[in-house]
DNA sequence: TGTACATCAGTGAACGCGCGTTCACTGATGTAC
DNA sequence: TGTACATCAGTGAACGCGCGTTCACTGATGTAC
């Protein structure tokens, strides 16, 4: 993929892209389009004759654009993990009231279902068994976290909201929270429900790829300003084991769903996913906003 | 593949299996075995010839065995549906109290992770991206749902020794039980926990698959005989709902394991997958026998 | 118990197909002077 | 503004490959008498 940039970017040359350049770019998309097309007849077997012949060109035509089947693959796997992210991004945005959590979940987590729904093969493409020989690269990695920072940004906005009110709902409301009963502290913990204990290596391990998604409270969400200096707590380890939890849960009903195991049982696809979402606004310890 | 059945069944007449089809037999299971192996290379792309090749016979000869390609897949489809319903079985049957629910979900849900980390391909083939053109017969259907029958009979039990108990836990401990604060009710239905409302066509369907699942409390579970007959009342349709929520997110938490997304992320992938499952014990109402 | 015949497993050649990729080519489009 | 040259997109033939499936065949193994 990167040879394609790479190769895009050196016939564009520096200054205003050319007519030809605009013209390289418009067939990049077209092939992409195609390709995605014929994702749904072979899946990750995707062929380049057949891409080809469906452009009406001869397939040693295609190697003008890509420099092999698996570099066209990675494109779309790239862009399947792009295209979802931004759904997901958008999703969040749609809720105007940044402090309405319970809504934003909801939206992202809807958002996210209906960007697989309505393209299932490109979902399938980075979400279903993964591709016998074939080897992502690694600069898939990070587009393919995007629909979780969104919600990791959801619950950055809670805690950060909490902190404000003096709820705690950081440091001491650890994996105990749930138990005491304490109200104020399951405000930002999520209600009663007993979590089992984790290992301190799991929680570690949590807490690390919690902050690989790279995320602190967004802008405006508070009045007050953010806590001075100390943000490297971040969340209770049960909260992030929670959050990933949810994380398995939400994108599990959606394979469900798109690979055929809600066949002859649910008809109602959107009305079951959604009831499922809120199960998890729940456990996540987000509600309607009053 | 019902094709393969009668070819077979044909050829060993009704007499004692002659030496020749025991040959025949042990035949079939080798390219059986072989093909296994094979899915981890090409995945369900599962090409005759390599198999042929592997088993160093010509590819024309597995035509005495299996009628095509796809009847090959097909049974590999179906073995790994029975193979997976009977591991959950054995899982569910090492627990020797059989009123310890708890124990008794968590060795199933360990079983069928373990099943699936063994033989990942075998998962992939079931649980993954459909196969692009291939069409599973119906008769997959019901061993497929083997494993979710045993979560089913966990259950099932459950509701009858609340019955027995007196607890209710049938009929009226419907969606309101979570809400109403009524600590008996809990035990049937799960902790306090604020379940979304369910529309009557989800809880109906819902309903209609869990009567699928034809389980009824097993045998010998409790001292106290059966409810008289009035049996199609079943439990609770938000019972309902949550065990099918958590089959979605017990196999949501597999496929992630098994299809990448915890790499680079979890290391202990075990632990990380019990503090899952004993999170949905939680969810479900189940907690260790005290 | 021995012979004649039927059944069956496995062979090897062949079919028609589609695949990814390379290569020399032609003509159109852009760029430099 | 017009010409000479370089760049580039797309063609068509060819490569070597692997695939599923059919078919006539050859021996070996079983069955009937």
């Amino acid at each position: 993929m990167s040879a394609i940039i790479r190769y895009m970017s050196e016939s564009s040359g520096k200054a205003a892209p050319s007519i030809r350049a605009r013209v390289r770019a418009e067939m990049v998309d077209e092939i992409k389009r195609v390709a995605r097309e014929r994702l749904a007849e072979e899946g990750a077997a995707l062929s380049l004759r057949a891409v080809a012949r469906d452009m009406g060109m001869v397939s040693s035509a295609l190697y003008r654009y890509f420099p092999s089947r698996d570099d066209l693959l990675t494109t779309l796997i790239l862009d399947a993990y792009n295209s979802m992210g931004e759904a997901s991004e958008r999703g969040d945005a749609t809720v105007r009231d940044r402090r309405d959590l319970f809504g934003r979940f909801l939206a992202t987590g809807h958002a996210i279902r209906d960007w697989a729904v309505e393209r299932p093969h490109e979902y399938a493409l980075v979400y279903g068994s993964p591709v016998p020989r074939y080897k992502a690269p690694t600069d898939t990695i990070e587009p393919s976290t995007r629909p979780y920072a969104v919600f990791a940004m959801i619950l950055a906005d809670g805690m950060a909201a909490a902190t404000a009110r003096g709820d705690g709902g950081s440091g001491d409301a650890g994996a105990g929270a749930a138990d005491s009963g304490d109200a104020v502290a399951e405000a930002a913990a999520g209600p009663a429900f007993a979590d089992p204990p984790l290992t301190d290596r799991l929680a570690g391990e949590l807490h690390q790829a919690s902050m690989g998604l790279n995320v602190g409270p967004s802008e405006g969400m508070t009045g007050a300003p953010p806590p001075s200096g100390d943000t490297p707590m971040g969340p209770p380890p049960v909260l992030i084991a929670r959050t990933f939890a949810v994380f398995t849960q939400l994108f599990g009903a959606i394979s469900f769903e798109l690979f055929g195991r809600l066949n002859n049982v649910i008809s109602d696809r959107r009305e079951w996913y959604d009831w499922q979402l809120r199960s998890m606004a729940a456990y996540l310890g987000l509600s309607p906003l009053k």
